[in-house]
DNA sequence: TTGAAAGCGCTAACAT
DNA sequence: ATGTTAGCGCTTTCAA
């Protein structure tokens, strides 16, 4: 390669990274090496010596949900405009889930991290930060603050889908949602809760599971349906909004009309839920936003790992009221 | 770390890689060794050394399709399986489109690259192949077959697709695709017209455009509504579901009704086709199989390069019959 | 069973 | 402006 175009190895380096420092003469002899050979430099020997692998490591929980493909065009944007390109992982497909794909990250020398986390991982952040890899995380805020994050504010979020359903006249809510371990789960509870406590006589049933998506939403839709009639809800706020539609779906399937005897408000406003059979009332999430967003914090913290000081930048959420709480004719 | 150790270099190289050759005593001061400084070994260096990434490339056109995220997790089960990791690109965030993932590809010395083709990539391909890194094309065949591929019969697809709506008694016939230029959609096309020249007194409108989302969709729906009535199609076969899912939205919004006015046929049947406002008759490709399938064919080849004989699997296609082309009280 | 040493492809300091 | 050289962390002979 060097040998073709008649120069050093070093020159080669040079046309690569300081064309600046190089004569167009030598320039231009390097350059058509390198195209008639189709030369793509070796990117494990440049990171083996330069430390730097222009990798940025994105860690979903499913990669089936549009809300976390928005995230990750917002991630990949912000990533490749400041040169980086971006390693995706999707834990649903891990058996090990998380920390699977953070080993894979760190062995792929990632100069850093972005999480949704969903399980218990900040010590494993911390552990990678220990060895120069830095975090940050998406839709959910570190309460120790050693971590920048980008979210939205989870509890306003589960105080907004009360209101509406309380304002609504509906009185016998549940909350469908994932394991309560899960911060966001947590919080949006929390919203939803607090302002219910406000109305007296009005009742509130929780159900979590370890899956989110449309299938157990399915189930979950289905199951209301064998319960005695003073068991069930007249309105259920979902965790999100794969859950929701499969919530609904389970429902209009065993006989039961949306929004008339069920409203149902989800979470994320995912591109299909405005098109859905019945178009789903949900609490809309910045998606894309939050993935530029958490991008940038994290190349500047590569940038300068020195002058770092977490960051939290939390968005506020917005109720957008579809047919699956209020029907055309008025409630 | 070997020094914590009280051992070579070499004998925590035999711990990780041949821990047969190594005796239990030295095997457990290593592993001890390695919890405690939380060693994960860097693969830019053992890549270098050894020539292997035991990454595979993918090269999606589009993220924001569920048809291509089921895809990518069927990939990335059969990839884990066989210790491979994915590295996940979305040609349509680079403005160089494919070939800048193909780049990034092989700076990152994957082992090999699977790929769902919409430009003309194949002599690129013949590049890395010569280069070492194999590749398998998805959802399109390699006509020179030196490839080998997984795809559906698209012109199968094309016939199913003008065979229900002729059926229906449909009669001016829209389809609405990507540039042609797009093996797929040619073969979609074909398969369409192909059909349609059995039936006299048919007609036939190809409108194609850059895009194929939803978005694009709406403006086609709306643009139709727009037309002088003796030019409006009784019938569309758009060349995917979010292109379709965007006709319907349009067509509804100007008072069009789906399926009376006009049938809408899509391409892949994407989850969320089943749950749309009006649920989309379309030919459902088996995405995530197709993804396991290709890379098997990847990991086989790149187990033994000698033995390499190009393969096609292709599937055919089935035609999902939903409320966009049939109505409940008989079209 | 273990260790010493060479070398993968590249960059960066230094010398010319 | 260009070349020489050392070394990034690992694996892999080869020798002990």
């Amino acid at each position: 390669m060097a040998a073709l175009a008649g120069v050093s190895m070093s020159t080669v380096s040079n046309v690569l990274n300081n064309p600046g420092r190089v004569s167009a003469d030598s320039r231009d002899r390097v350059q058509r090496a390198i195209e008639q050979l189709g030369f793509v430099r070796n990117n494990a020997a440049r990171q083996l010596r330069v430390g730097s692998s222009k990798l940025l490591g994105l860690a979903l929980i499913n990669i089936s949900n549009p809300f976390f493909t928005d995230v990750a065009s917002g991630v990949e944007e912000a990533a490749r405009e400041a040169g980086y390109s971006v390693l995706l992982g999707n834990s649903a497909s891990r058996p090990d889930g998380e920390s699977g794909f953070l080993k894979l990250f760190e062995k792929q020398q990632v100069d850093g991290v972005l999480i949704v986390p969903s399980g218990d991982v900040l010590d494993k952040l911390d552990g990678l930060r220990r060895r120069g890899i830095p975090a940050v995380l998406i839709d959910r805020v570190d309460e120790r603050r050693a971590f920048s994050s980008v979210s939205t504010n989870d509890v306003a979020g589960g105080t907004l889908a009360a209101k509406h359903l309380l304002s609504l006249g509906r009185r016998n809510l549940w909350f469908i949602g994932g394991l309560l371990s899960v911060k966001q789960m947590r919080d949006r509870l929390e919203g939803f809760r607090e302002m219910i406590a406000n109305y007296p006589g009005v009742s509130l049933r929780v159900e979590t599971g370890a899956f989110i998506d449309a299938t157990s939403g399915l189930e979950y839709g289905r199951a209301i349906a064998s319960l005695p009639v003073d068991q069930r809800p007249d309105a259920i706020f979902a965790a999100n909004d794969m859950l929701a539609l499969g919530v609904i779906q389970g429902l209009t399937a065993t006989g039961f009309r949306v929004p008339e005897d069920v409203a149902v408000v989800g979470y994320d406003d995912i591109v299909f839920s405005a098109a859905a059979a019945i178009p789903l009332t949900s609490v809309r999430q910045p998606s894309r936003q939050m993935g530029t967003a958490a991008a940038s914090l994290l190349i500047e913290e590569i940038a300068d790992p020195g002058g770092f000081r977490p960051r939290s930048i939390v968005y506020e959420p917005q109720l957008i009221v579809r047919a699956s709480t209020i029907n055309p004719k008025g409630n």
